[in-house]
Order: structure tokens, then C-alpha cells, then sequence
DNA sequence: TCGGCCTGTGAAAATCCTGTAAACCGAGGC
DNA sequence: GCCTCGGTTTACAGGATTTTCACAGGCCGA
């Protein structure tokens, strides 16, 4: 299920044994996490569109507080774990006031990290039941998540809730090729039954209803013995088409990726 | 809405120290706070409308994890924070990962007991900035949420409480596809439990309730394996057949354009 | 070009989901 | 205690959706 999208994660620290062992941690779950040396400006860490900061306010030095306080003032809805050695409850309850989310003391394990790290998230999406993430657009499609629906110049197409499943993934996933096994785990959750073709079959009815409302364009691509790729391209309408023409569409459809995932 | 909206908060514990101290803070803050000797059925939990629940899960032996994994599940709107003697980091990272919202090790300053409280609510209150105003409108429905009533051309629908929550939510979220869970929690206030219809029966009796009112317009529209959404249309009561203009063509592609899944 | 996979299709069969009605239950009011 | 009312559960039927099948047609390497 697409609510578990990867956590990004910001690390302000110079300990780099705790950074080290932290960045392995988080690699392993996926995470995409950036270490920074000192202070970033908050307009920055905006543009990085975290969801989470880990600090230690200690290489920020005396302005540490106010570093911290603006940024909790200005990311409300980014998650501030703050990490540092010896503090003393007072200076913790101030942090906690400010802003901060979760205060941990060095030394600490890196799993307590990430778990309070998720702690912290958790809550917060709870408490933003499905946010922002405006309606997404691929050629003349438009995919509305808050309406589990697909649109064409506003007629719906009438998805059924696998089907709408299936081609938000595609289109997450804009110009990767995604095997079946991979598209069936994160669709239906669990693992493929060999043999099972039910991708296949919800590809084709996903073909048929785009193809009723949007048939001047292609947008699922099948991959022989791999998968498929979405990936809108208006159909380059008749192949008698002047030679030119078609070379030109061509070409600006042509930076095709045509990675393997390794499997 | 006043932001300090009091704090209800429930503690289980039974080191008489701890809790003296901690009453004795949470007092003067002017919170709410009932102290429970033991596990408490997590039904009565939910009767206490509670915000946040701090338990040292020693108090309850054997069964701690499962306790805690219940109350999590049953309600993931309330801040749990465990705070207890001794413990490992696999115990901290497991609780964490079930649900809880911070671990605290004991002995501890209640002063810090209250910031990290503050901090995990500070959270899920954020969520409503939704400012109460007028009556609402939609379709020739007016909701008043002073009244906790909806009328028609000034006459009342008879909604019974939760009825009328249930129009509230949805209507507050008007044009959205919720789901029942997310509807239940929202409303009833803790998970929904698998394959509970509660959901459904309510929409049925509002859909009465509003025909027998408003007869003229469709306001909940049912998405199919996924759940409800609130768009007051007015019902297109004569399909006066468009005629014969494209009668031959349409009698071969009419069962093509239905759709849109009213309900 | 041939044969062995692999994918596209259409439809039947199996499941799942929702609308509806009615039985149940606990809390109050009389 | 008896009755009413709101809320919860349960049971069932009709549909919608998903899965499963069998077969046809296409892609590729030998």
C-alpha cells in the first residue's frame, strides 16, 4: 500500500561514529536519509521536504535554541528528535516545549532511534489523514487519490478500487518497468501465487477503460518477460504519418529508461 | 476553537510516590486525571474520552505487551506513554514499534512527564485547524453544529447523535471518498473492529432521514470496496430521453456511459 | 522457420460488499 | 416493572468485483 511511502530523514550532527551507524540503520529500512555537517538555514530544510530532523543542537552551539525554535516554529509538520549528550531535565522540558518531539540521550542504540523515530511519525500522519499530494497528472489523466477515482477532462473512469490501486503504483512509478511479482505485493499485499495472472487481467481492464476515455494516448507498456511500464505517450496517430513528424515525436519520447530492476 | 481544550488524562500505575507527584502537577495544570490501580477493559478506557494514558505495564504482569498492543489498536487516537523502571532497549524499541508513543524511564521528574505528554498531543491537536463557524450548507441541507441537528427548509431531520456526527464528518469533508475506518474512528472515537456494519447501518438510516426530507437531492454516494463520499447533486428526475438524435448509435454504444457509481 | 514460453482475452465461477430489515440490548423515563 | 429510544448485531439477498480457466496470438532464441 502506497501509505507507506519512504521516510525522509535530515541529520544534523558531527559524531560520526553515531552518524555512521545511524546511516547504516536507516539505509536498511529504506529510509532516504542526508547528513549535514552544522545549521542549515530552515528555508533549506524546506526545500528538502523532510519528514523527519534528527539534531544534536551541540554543533550548532550558543544559538542552539533559537535554531530549534525556529525551525519547530517554521516546519509544524516536520518530526524534531533532538539527540545529544548529557542534558539536564530542565533544558529537556524547554526543548519538549519548544517544539521538539522526542528527546534522546547519547549514548544511544540506533533501533530506539528509528523506533521513536517512527513513533513520532506515526502520530503526526495520523493526525493529517491523507494530506496534501494534489491530484497527480500523466497525459490526459488525472488521478485523484482523495476520490480513489482516475479522471479525463473530468469524466471519471469508473475504476474499481484494485484497479485505481494498480494504476496509482504505475503512475508512481512513472517510466519504471515493475515486475509482476513486485506490482502484486504492493497491490494486494501480499505475495504472488505462481501462475496467478490476476496482474494481467487488471492490466487489461485498466487498458480497456483508459482506452474509452483517453484513446489517444498509450499509457501502459508491457515489458516481454518482465512487467509493464506506464508511461504516457500520445499515440502518434497514423503510422502513414510523414516520416518527420514521427522522428520527431519519437525522439522527444525516446529517453526511455529501460532498467531491469535486478529482481 | 480554544487550543486549550483541557488535557483528560488517565494514569495506571501503583507506585504511590510517582503518582502523588504526578497528580499533584497535573492538577495544577488543570488537567483532568484519574489514576487506575490496574488494567482496565480498553471499552472503559474508551467511555473515558481520553487524550492521554501513562502506565507502567509492570502493574499489569504477565499480560503488559498484550495490554498495551490492545489498547494501541483499539485506540489510535490516544497518547500512550509508558513510563517504568529498568528497561532494555529491545523492550523500549518493541513497545515503540506496537504503538507507544514515548517510553520514559523511571525514576523520572513529573515536570518531564508533562512536556513529553504535551509533546505527543501537541501532534494529533494540530490536526483540526478547522475553524467551527456558521451553519454549513450543501444541497438545501443546512447542518448546525449548535444544534447538533440538520434541517430542511427549517425543518428538523430528527438526527439522533451520532447520526448526526456522521453527517458532520461527512460533510465536512465534503467531496471526499472516506473510508469506513477512517469514518469509525473519527467518529465512534476507536478502530473499528473487523466486520463491524455499524458504518453502513447509519448511512442508511441518514439516506432515510434526508430522502424523507430532501427528496429531491442524492447527498452520500457509496464507493464500492472502499467507502463513502458526501456530494450533494440534485437527482436528474426526468431523464427525458434525449431523443432520437443519435438513436441508431446509441442503442449499439448505450450501455457504454452510465456509469459514475452513484451509489 | 519452429517450438516453447509469455501475454492478451473473454467468460464462467467464486468471493466479497453493500442495502435492508429485524432482532437484541442497555439506559432512562414513567 | 414496563415501555421507549438510540445504538449494535446478525442474517440474508442481490450485485459488483475478483479470480480462475482455457485458448488464441505474439515474442524470442535456436
Amino acid at each position: 500500500m502506497s501509505s507507506q511511502q519512504t521516510i525522509r530523514l535530515a541529520l544534523i550532527d558531527d559524531d560520526s561514529g553515531f552518524v555512521t551507524v545511524l546511516s547504516k540503520r536507516t539505509a536498511a529500512a529504506g529510509w532516504q536519509q542526508r547528513t549535514l555537517g552544522g545549521a542549515i538555514p530552515p528555508e533549506e530544510l524546506v526545500a528538502m521536504k523532510l519528514n523527519a530532523l534528527v539534531i544534536d543542537p551541540t554543533v550548532i552551539g550558543e544559538d542552539g535554541w533559537a535554531y530549534l525554535e525556529r525551525v519547530c516554529g517554521m516546519l509544524p509538520d516536520l518530526g524534531v528528535i533532538v539527540c545529544t549528550e548529557r542534558s539536564t531535565v530542565s533544558q529537556r522540558v524547554r526543548g519538549l516545549r519548544l517544539g521538539v518531539d522526542d528527546w534522546i540521550g547519547k549514548p544511544c542504540h540506533p533501533e530506539e532511534v528509528l523506533a521513536r523515530i517512527e513513533a513520532v511519525l506515526r502520530r503526526r500522519r495520523r493526525a493529517r489523514p491523507q494530506a496534501e499530494s494534489g491530484p497527480m497528472v500523466a497525459g490526459e489523466l488525472e488521478i485523484r487519490s482523495d476520490r480513489f477515482q482516475a479522471f479525463v477532462a473530468g469524466a471519471s473512469l469508473d475504476l474499481t478500487r484494485r484497479e485505481f490501486e494498480l494504476l496509482q503504483l504505475l503512475a508512481e512509478s512513472e517510466g519504471q518497468v515493475l515486475e509482476r511479482e513486485a506490482i502484486y505485493q504492493r497491490v494486494w499485499g501480499y505475495a504472488m501465487a505462481h501462475g496467478d495472472r490476476s496482474v494481467d487481467v487488471f492490466i487489461r481492464k485498466l487498458r480497456q477503460k483508459l482506452e474509452k476515455r483517453s484513446s489517444g494516448w498509450r499509457y501502459i507498456h508491457t515489458h516481454f518477460g518482465v512487467g509493464y511500464r506506464f508511461d504516457p505517450e500520445p499515440v502518434s496517430g497514423a503510422v502513414a504519418a510523414p516520416a518527420a513528424a514521427a522522428e520527431s515525436t519519437a525522439t522527444l519520447v525516446a529517453d526511455e529508461q529501460e532498467q531491469i530492476p535486478t529482481g
